[in-house]
RNA sequence: GGAGAAAUGGCAGAGCGGUCGAAUGCGGCAGUCUUGAAAACUGUUGAAGGUAACACUUCCGGGGGUUCGAAUCCCUCUUUCUCCGCCA
């Protein structure tokens, strides 16, 4: 959520980085909520005054009441009839007028940064950087969800029978992957500083509000309605919630966390080659970063964390780019951000397993999450995270990426967490 | 799930209809003293809106109500604690 201030005293640069990222109606919005801000604060003023009056009236007659007065305490009491109504229609005017300024801020999405590069699609990304050097692979390279089968790693089958599709069952090694792939990040994004955490996997509404994903990617998760929570799309959600309503210290920044958890989403609208195998599933698992940072700092952090995240994949020797998303390509609350793309040999395409970003003051000004600068005054703390990495891309690649008609070979890294250097 | 008790500033903890944004202690910050530190002493120390700055307004778990006036009374929700039940 941008700040109100930022707004009405910016207007003209919100809607140039709007723009950049393709925010339709921005002027209209913005000029509405401008509008709305002038006319809270007068309606406020008015509020306040009355309430004002009223309290010193109240005070008159509490004294009076003490000193005997009382038919004077009462004429005065007459008065004050009149008072409550004015302070009642204030009031709601007030709240109305706050409800609808809240209502659309929460429409307007973060305001990219200025090397944001513009473009509407995936195509106008910005490919900054390559590693690695794609395999080529023996006569018979199948994709990875053949491998699953082959070697019985994974059962897509058996997932839909216990609950739907993209539900997969990981069995014997591809099980044992799995957990030496969460030691593994673990293990790695504890010794770069970060505190790990293991957080609720549901959240409650307001967590949910927190970090963006409600109101409007509602039907992205799934949701038991009997108790009104949700299953976390990501680690994200209740690892930046922790700093909800908090005032830090200067010196507590920047706050590192990492946390493994399985992630949930119901990626409605999905189909075809998109959710092939591991492609894209409803439950997974990851590990994320979380840093919360100084304003003055979080981008350099950011460029830390991408370079953290690149570091996994040439450990997990991988062939993969990072590119800077384009304003279109963006999501709704991020300022920057760096996608980390695999490459798939047996499917010939890249495959996104990390997404980096910067999210500036626009998730800790809904979360209220604050620190005390050396002046004394509350500033908004920026946020920051990325994945680091989610599993099911990654053990596609690995598995594509290293299959040799012998068997599939364990990256190095991986072996010790494996116990095993083959699938064979 | 049943019965009872409670929720106040960073923490502990008073206040139970007006003079309360809230005593006191601890902690934090600044100063005096000291070569320096500790101790002691003095001062200061919540958040939000609003203003050029004041003023002013709001906030004592959340929401609603009674009253001229609510941290204090009533209703409701949530959470915590104790006892019972169930249980990995």
């Amino acid at each position: 959520m941008l700040q109100l201030n930022y707004i009405r005293e910016n207007k003209e640069d919100v809607l140039k980085r709007l723009a950049i990222k393709n925010f339709k109606d921005a002027e209209t919005i913005i000029n509405k909520v401008i509008d709305l801000d002038t006319n809270r604060r007068a309606v406020q003023k008015q509020t306040d005054d009355v309430k004002a009056e009223a309290n010193a009236l109240a005070k008159q007659i509490g004294e009076l009441m003490k000193s005997g007065k009382k038919e004077e305490a009462e004429s005065i009491k007459a008065k004050t009839a009149d008072l409550k109504g004015k302070e009642k229609t204030f009031d709601d005017d007030l709240k109305t007028i706050e409800q609808e300024i809240h209502a659309l801020l929460v429409l307007i999405p973060n305001l990219p940064h200025i090397s944001v590069p513009t473009g509407k699609t995936p195509e106008d990304n910005l490919n900054i950087y390559e590693h690695g050097t794609i395999p080529t692979l023996h006569d018979g390279a199948i994709p990875h969800w053949e491998l699953a089968a082959k070697y019985d790693l994974i059962d897509f089958e058996l997932g839909v029978k216990l609950t739907g599709a993209g539900f997969p069952v990981y069995k014997g090694k591809g099980a044992r992957l799995q957990r030496a792939l969460q030691n593994f990040f673990l293990d790695k994004a504890t010794a770069m500083g970060y505190m790990e955490v293991q957080p609720p996997i549901m959240v409650n509404e307001d967590s949910g509000f927190g970090t963006g994903q409600l109101p409007d990617k509602e039907g992205q998760m799934y949701h038991c309605t009997v108790d009104n929570l949700y299953l976390i799309p990501t680690a994200e959600v209740p690892i930046t919630n922790i700093y909800r309503d908090v005032i830090l210290k200067e010196s507590d920044l920047p706050i590192m966390n990492c946390g493994y958890t399985p992630c949930f989403r119901r990626e409605a609208g999905s189909y075809g080659k998109d959710v092939r195998g591991l492609n894209r599933l409803h439950q997974f698992d990851k590990v994320e970063i979380v840093q919360i940072a100084h304003p003055d700092k979080s981008y350099g952090i950011l460029e830390n964390m991408r370079e953290y995240v690149a570091s996994l994949l040439k450990d997990l020797e991988l062939p993969f780019r990072t590119l800077k998303l384009c304003g279109g390509d963006m999501s709704f609350a991020s300022a920057l951000t760096y996608d980390m793309e695999v490459y798939s040999t047996a499917q010939k395409r890249w495959l996104e397993v990390s997404s980096v970003s910067n999210f500036e003051s626009f998730q800790t000004n809904r979360l209220k999450c604050r620190f005390k600068g050396a002046d004394g005054k509350t500033v908004l703390a920026h946020s920051l995270n990325g994945s680091a990495l989610a599993f099911p891309r990654i053990l596609a690649s690995i598995l594509e990426n290293n299959q040799t008609p012998e068997g599939i070979k364990i990256p190095k890294a991986l072996v010790p967490y494996a116990g095993f250097e083959m699938i064979s």
